[in-house]
DNA sequence: TAACTTGAGTGATAACCTCTAACCATGACC
DNA sequence: GGTCATGGTTAGAGGTTATCACTCAAGTTA
């Protein structure tokens, strides 16, 4: 009876909330299993309907997969977005966003940056979402301007800049936006597939530390 | 007819044989189909016998997938070692190794380090052959003395060393051997995983890069 | 040499999975 | 009221892991 959206009838209302659901499930299964074990039809079973039905819905399991790829990146760049609008777009404040979006739901994280499986290729729509989060990363990064030691990459990236997609930083800004991404990423991606907790220190001691010698604090003119 | 090894019967030379060819099938499929595409039904195919012939020689699916990772963990291992004892412990050496093995086969590096599944937890052996890796890299990382700036995470490391199993590397080493994992499996894991193939510039200047900061030199005292 | 024991491989079977095909009921629209 | 798109069903093809009972050959022992 609420009205909600106008211009939507109520069969594509009813549509939209069955997709949510099945999506909503299936995020269940992903975070508790692993994306390998998704199963529509227990996805089916859990909503009270057998088994094809879900089809009327998704075209098959790889079109579920890659909707749930693309929410992935949409909910990351929100999380990106929204921080750097809150907090303005500083290396630090994008840095715990992205920690504690990836802490929140690992397995979300590793759908995006985890195993690839080698035929996939992602559509165009999603790369777009990724180089929206890339050119967040790429103000902020640009912000702090300071020294450029202007290494043998950064004269690579000079002519290797295509990928920042007409964003105004300079090659030592590029260099330090992909440091900031592989960095971050190698300490996140092995603290949440486990490899630290045998070892008993405090992964996220580390994590500031990466941050800290991102920024340029300990390693140049820490307090050494 | 060729005595090979003495003492083994020939029934337990048979068994290690077809062990073994079942791991090299096993290794075809995982190279280019990935881990989760792993079928013992088609590797039975292709060796001329049928289906339920595996259980014989593994207990089961995830059985036959431990016995890779920790047939991939002693390859590393291996490669490690052996670059090592070939070239000394540098840290070069050591990231060059990583990269060339992990290039060798792109999957079998994910078996490792890639995406992990939610309730699984490796045996303890697995866990040794890790440590010794780790002890590699430990010795690498107490060869470059020089300075320690001495941060919060070094003081939280000079507590919690366990992981060190005992080496007599100072917390700094520690922290610098932590590092330098992270990094590099930073920068290898995207790279493996197709994130820069949109982007058109070398991963391995990247690399290389990274390893450049690693042993201190464009950040501190580069060219700048 | 003959009998026995062990182990490899087989087909049948159960329980899953994805996905297609055919069919039926319900609600919207003319 | 008739037409028709839409969402749901069951049946089935073809795939998977995994277990079971069984055969048969090889090795071992008396």
């Amino acid at each position: 009876m609420t009205p909600s959206e106008a211009g939507t009838t109520p069969r594509e209302r009813y549509r939209a909330q069955v997709r949510a659901e099945i999506k909503d499930r299936a995020w269940e299964q992903i975070a508790t299993a692993g994306a390998s074990a998704l199963s529509l039809n227990a996805i089916a079973k859990q909503m009270g309907m057998s088994g094809p039905a879900l089809y009327r819905y998704f075209g098959g399991r790889d079109e579920l997969i890659t909707e749930l790829v693309r929410d992935a990146y949409r909910s990351l760049a929100d999380a990106v977005r929204a921080a750097a609008a809150k907090d303005g777009p500083d290396v630090r404040v994008l840095a715990h966003a992205l920690r504690d979006w990836a802490l929140e739901d690992p397995q979300r994280y590793f759908l995006i940056y985890g195993t690839p499986v080698p035929g996939y290729h992602a559509p165009d729509d999603i790369t777009a979402i990724a180089s929206e989060i890339m050119a967040h990363l790429l103000d902020a990064c640009a912000e702090v301007g300071g020294d450029a030691p202007e290494g043998p990459f950064d004269t690579h990236l000079a002519e290797h800049r295509d990928w920042a997609d007409g964003h105004p930083a300079p090659p030592a800004a590029l260099h330090r936006a992909l440091t900031f991404w592989t960095r971050l990423h190698g300490v996140l991606s092995l603290e949440l597939a486990g490899h630290f907790t045998g070892m008993r220190f405090d992964p996220a001691l580390l994590f500031t530390a990466e941050l800290d010698d991102l920024t340029g604090r300990p390693p140049a003119q820490g307090l050494c």
